[in-house]
DNA sequence: GCCGTTTTCGGCCCGACTGTTTTCAGTCG
């Protein structure tokens, strides 16, 4: 059972608590719980095993034990009890857009209504609208949200929704009036995936704003308009929204727009205790109502005694205190970024040449570009044998000679990490390379022990410089691979090995959850693009976003590094 | 159900929008 396994069960749970109608702070706590556990970069098992449940933030003795009960026997009475009161299946109604607890438990209650297929007919057949708090409308708009879950796919990718959110911020910059527009939201804080589509636009004049957003070619529906703000869905099933506030509001606007929704919970506490109180308008002093206005994030922050805090630190994992003792991370920006050490050519199954591969990194203002083709081994890619990679060599060199000093091109290779635990090159091929990547791509599925056996021997391996894409994942498509996380971290800071943050918009591996923890391991890390074709070194945008979450700084990326001192600490790691 | 530089009890953020309402409830973020 992991940690998402728990965290599901205990979403579960304040959904049929929620539809129970128990009190909305017991719901907020296990949601809470859930949350805390998805965001621990640590395994929940280990952490139970050192009798340190209760650490968890958000995690008190009634949690603990919850937790500790599902470890320990797979089962949970509680769980049991409630869903023997309220049926189980009323859950997944709540996925229904703008249909919430209150609507599910008066249909489950006076119609037995307890899935959607009942539900559906049920609206279908006018026995809704009779309902108190009901009416033709409300039957109407429940239908339509039906359909629309149907529609609506997964979570949107983060490197989908960030192209149509810069589109879109195009055409709103273009209004008449727009002083400024934003992207806020999940989407502002680089999660890996996001529900919407969130923008913030300053303006004191909403109503061509509106127009403008609501009559976008790609518009499908318009699910809200009001005066400051409307919602849409797009042909494709996403969704997007818009916020219209004066520019001298923006500050607070944007900060509240941007969330989370923990991390405004605590930045109200702290306004509280400081005596205002913080909404998107304003800062209102509770003593006598007086308005301090923000146009910008920073006043919103530095009125509360606190140093800007970028959006992609506020998920409420502890970046408020750090921000009152002045000890966020010093923020890693893009242009930190000299080198991709992870790279692929038509040598294996990129699509692009040695040279084009390295044009299109020095056009990105990369000074340092290492091609890692696939090893032969990986039977589905063309991949390079050691005779492959001296004739490669050749290749690189010209390259190199053609595009002299503005960019170093090293030769490296993604060597596989066989099932059964060996790499798919001897040590005296992988010695002669400037840098090693090791990988899995096959056997992702084998059992805990052997494939974390095969992990800890690539990392332990000297040769090896970059552990690939480390879990495996691919987001909402493949689940990583079942690592000791712990042993994986643990050998990971004893040999030294650089551990990747994989910048392809579907992996994102490590995650950022993991990256914190590598940092906080002093585990050096390397965010890599893993392109297969020029465009991809635009990936580099996230695999940076992706760091910051993690708390990352420049130092311990040894991307940021110059040559100089990547080449040293390279020609360090391999035994002569 | 969690949590504590006002508290081990009594708090726990705040407003927009919609549809049913004649003053508000439900949902969402």
């Amino acid at each position: 059972m992991t940690n998402k396994d728990i965290a599901e069960r205990f979403e579960r749970i304040a959904d049929l608590l929620q539809i129970k109608g128990e009190v909305i702070y017991k719901i907020l706590a296990y949601r809470k719980a859930a949350e805390s556990l998805l965001g621990l970069g640590r395994d929940v098992r280990e952490v139970h095993r050192e009798g340190g449940l209760e650490a968890i933030p958000g995690v008190g003795k009634a949690i603990a034990e919850k937790i500790a009960e599902l470890l320990d026997t797979g089962e949970l009475r509680f769980y049991d009890e409630l869903t023997a009161t309220i049926p189980e299946s009323l859950a997944e109604l709540l996925a229904i857009p703008d249909l919430g607890p209150k609507k599910i438990k008066l249909f489950w209650e006076t119609l037995g209504i307890t899935s959607l297929e009942a539900l559906e007919s049920a609206a279908k057949a006018g026995r809704l609208r009779d309902l108190p708090g009901m009416g033709a409308k409300s039957e109407a708009k429940l239908l339509e949200g039906i359909a629309s879950l149907a529609r609506r796919g997964d979570r949107m990718l983060l490197g989908d929704a960030v192209p149509v959110a810069r589109d879109l911020l195009g055409v709103l910059r273009q209004v008449p009036g727009v002083v400024d527009a934003q992207v806020a939201g999940s989407l502002r804080r680089w999660r890996e995936t996001v529900g919407d589509i969130d923008i913030l636009v300053a303006s004191r004049d909403a109503d061509p704003v509106m127009s403008a957003f609501t009559s976008l070619p790609r518009v499908a529906r318009i699910l809200g308009r009001g005066p400051v703000k409307s919602s849409v869905e797009f042909v494709d099933g996403s969704r997007a929204q818009v916020w219209v506030h004066p520019p001298e509001r923006f500050g607070t606007a944007l900060q509240y727009a941007t969330g989370s929704k923990d991390h405004n919970v605590r930045l109200r506490e702290l306004a509280l205790a400081a005596g205002f109180s913080l909404s998107e308008h304003a800062l209102k002093r509770v003593s006598d109502g007086t308005e301090l206005l923000c146009a910008t994030e920073a006043e919103v922050y530095s009125a509360l005694g606190l140093p800007y805090v970028p959006p992609e630190l506020r998920e409420d994992r502890g970046e408020i205190p750090a921000a009152q003792r002045n000890a966020l991370p010093r923020r890693l920006e893009l242009a930190d970024i000299q080198s991709s050490l992870h790279n692929h050519s038509t040598w294996s199954d990129g699509k692009a040449s040695v040279l084009e591969m390295a044009q299109a990194a020095l056009a990105r203002g990369l000074r340092v570009l290492a091609i890692t083709d696939h090893s032969s081994g990986l039977g589905v890619t063309q991949g390079v044998d050691a005779e492959g990679l001296s004739r490669q060599r050749q290749a690189i060199e010209a390259a190199q000679a053609e595009l002299g000093s503005a960019i170093r091109i090293l030769q490296g290779i993604e060597v596989e990490i066989r099932a059964d635990g060996s790499l798919d090159l001897d040590d005296r091929t992988l010695a002669g390379l400037d840098i090693v990547v090791a990988s899995m791509h096959t056997g992702l599925r084998q059992p805990r022990e052997q494939v974390t056996a095969r992990m800890l021997a690539a990392i332990r391996n000297p040769h090896v410089d970059v552990i690939g894409h480390p879990s495996g994942r691919l987001i909402q498509r493949r689940e990583a691979a079942d690592l000791d996380l712990d042993a994986v971290f643990a050998a990971a800071a004893a040999s030294g090995v650089t551990l990747e943050i994989n910048a392809n918009p579907q992996r994102l591996d490590l995650s950022d959850v993991y990256v914190r923890r590598a940092v906080d391991l002093g585990i050096p890390l390397s965010i890599n693009t893993d392109a297969h074709r020029p465009e991809h070194f635009d990936f580099l945008e996230y695999g940076v976003a992706t760091a910051r979450r993690g708390w990352a700084e420049a130092e311990q990326v040894i991307n940021c590094w110059p040559l100089e001192r990547l080449m040293r600490w390279l020609a360090g790691r391999s035994p002569a």
